[in-house]
DNA sequence: CGCAGACTTGAAGATTATCAACCACCGTGG
DNA sequence: CCACGGTGGTTGATAATCTTCAAGTCTGCG
């Protein structure tokens, strides 16, 4: 567990993206008592409903929460990346969404009873756990106006965008573009289109020398002539 | 102001919809400095980026979140109604979200340095807020998956019956519907339409014998086929 | 080689937006 | 009291956006 605890402070010390740990607020995440684990591409983790949730803290890799519907479709509601936190609410009482992983991915898990005790002892632990939950809430509800107010080709550059920003924040890709291994069909899933207009849109995106999403790579062509379009901005993904 | 702690009192005593407060909860939330102020119908209150945020309990009347995009357009976020906390995230950051009012609105203001303050001396405060918080992801987690996976018509009936569900949580309507203030074009903005096709889709509930929403009061006109067309589970709005 | 998964393209159809009227109601001021 | 304007609601015709269906390519891998 020593070792393990290091390797957890190590992740502690390059903070979760954008929410910047102050002395104290590090301190008290080193006394929780954590478990890394690993999970192979495209697993599920949970499923919405389950009972007995956990708190994960992503180490590495592209992980998904996500909503299932009825008729078969699903509404990815977040891709977490390495540093963000997954499942703080859903410590809190019964969980609707369901997690996956995208890639190899390795987290940090904290079982629920651990965290909600460990809040009520470390009163700055609630401060921390308030401004990822702030973030998480910024960034659906961006992904909600993108949906509900911008059409395919704005929000799939929007989200692009998005993601670029996220990255470069933990140190990934850079300022041409980043890796990016969601496929077509997931990305549709994320902006709430279908793959095959997805598909469309990103071939428009490059025709118009916009950004480029091709083998896994997300290329900017034209980071002005993109911004101008979509009126990005990263803002609302940090937190200080 | 013994009076007005009085009157936030009895606002404490009858809980924010679906999140049951403990004793010491209330207890602690009652030792909170707050002043009563009122707005009249369609006064913005806060727009997005302004500092010195604050945050707002709902005594009565029916609020709304939303963001302004370049466009012209814009999103509703959520519509917050009586016993809804709003500002808790823009408290601990900069304020991405306008807020304004739909209806006369009466609310319990904290300005952001108190709350935090006494978040921090009372840990019991921060379970309530996440608590709060993890509601709200939770609502915004739908209108996503409503917005990108929904067509109109589920999607206008899956949101009439999330605002009867919250009502009636807070006893306001009844089994056969509630009075609902809100225009066609704001519930255009809600549901990522067009107040027109918003009108369209309305009478094509009515037609269907599903719901009714005229001149300010919606009618559930048969709750069986209604949940059985947009498989609406209230779950996701109950926090225990 | 052959298969499976992801990607690509075309043609046709459904859904939703836009444009342009028009109606109904309500409060205001002459 | 009535004319007036403004807002919210309603309807039709037309256009844009997005989906569906159907078929094909490309690539990696057993």
């Amino acid at each position: 567990m020593t070792f393990l605890s290091q390797t957890f402070a190590q992740f502690i010390a390059a903070p979760p993206i954008g929410v910047v740990l102050c002395h104290e607020e590090r301190e008290a995440m080193l006394a929780l008592s954590v478990s890394p684990r690993h999970y192979r591409p495209h697993t599920p983790i949970s499923r919405q409903g389950d009972v007995e949730p956990r708190v994960f803290f992503i180490q590495s890799g592209w992980a998904c929460v996500y909503r299932d519907l009825p008729s078969g479709d699903r509404q990815i509601i977040d891709v977490p990346l390495k540093g963000d936190v997954i499942g703080i609410r859903a410590a809190l009482g019964p969980n609707y969404n369901s997690l996956g992983s995208i890639t190899d991915l390795s987290v940090y898990e904290i079982s629920r009873s651990v965290l909600t005790k460990a809040v009520l002892q470390m009163p700055v632990l609630s401060r921390f756990f308030m401004r990822v939950s702030a973030r998480q809430y910024a960034i659906v509800t961006e992904h909600l106006t993108n949906t509900g107010r911008r059409n395919a080709m704005i929000r799939t550059a929007h989200y692009l965008q998005e993601l670029g920003a996220r990255l470069a924040a933990i140190g990934e890709g850079n300022e041409n573009g980043y890796e990016c291994p969601l496929t077509q069909h997931e990305l549709a899933d994320v902006l709430g289109l279908t793959a095959i207009h997805v598909n469309r849109t990103l071939r428009e995106l490059r025709e118009n020398e916009l950004v480029s999403f091709r083998a896994g790579v997300v290329e900017f062509l034209n980071r002005q002539k993109l911004s101008r379009l979509t009126s990005f901005d990263g803002d609302y993904l940090r937190m200080n």
